[in-house]
DNA sequence: ATCGTATATCGTCGATATACGATGAAAGGT
DNA sequence: ACCTTTCATCGTATATCGACGATATACGAT
């Protein structure tokens, strides 16, 4: 059972933005960070990077949580497992209704 | 040596499109296809396929070549390969300044 | 109650993306 | 020479993206 064309299309668009892959591998370093770490360590106003978060959560990229006053985004790894597998089944994927 | 940040970001960009996905499989299964088989696989117009085609051309992820009066495109596996490696190791990637 | 901190959302605007039809170039066939 | 096929590019209309500042919300501290 592998994504749909569409999800796959929402999960790529939402890694294809300079700023949104240095959140994920930031997150990805960390595990978890907070908006505020986040915006300190791109040069990007605060709204922006909110607003790049939301693009990774509404792809289910990362998980979302609330601890007194901050929020904490996580990387969800069991996704980008998924996406980088299925990436590379789609090219290699060269022998649909052939016998080889 | 990884592809920059930039770089990754164009090829996710070029990715990040149902119609270019669907173009992008079709070449994945055939290896390489003219415009119009393309046209045909998909139901968008022949200028609108020839700019999906031209948006991965850009990113590299298809080669290019004219034969007769057709053009072939065909899927650079090489470039795939690389760019589900480096998806792969970014979200594994959570070791970066430890000794794990 | 008020203040300060952290975050989300809104409104705006320029830039980019996406779609189409029209047009033109290249090459093959008659 | 002329027509057809195949494709790229141009022009245009519309939608979406990406950035910011301003504002709203939530909550802990005083």
């Amino acid at each position: 059972m592998g994504l749909d064309i569409e999800n796959q299309a929402v999960k790529l668009a939402a890694l294809a933005h300079p700023a949104r892959l240095k959140i994920v591998r930031q997150l990805a370093n960390e595990n978890a960070c907070c908006v505020k770490h986040l915006v300190g360590t791109t040069d990007l106003a605060q709204s922006t990077v909110s607003q790049h978060l939301k693009t990774l959560l509404k792809a289910d990229l990362v998980f979302y949580r609330t601890e007194k006053q901050a929020s904490w985004y996580e990387i969800n790894r069991e996704e980008f497992s998924q996406l980088s597998k299925e990436l590379d089944l789609m090219f290699k994927d060269c022998c649909k209704g052939c016998d080889c």
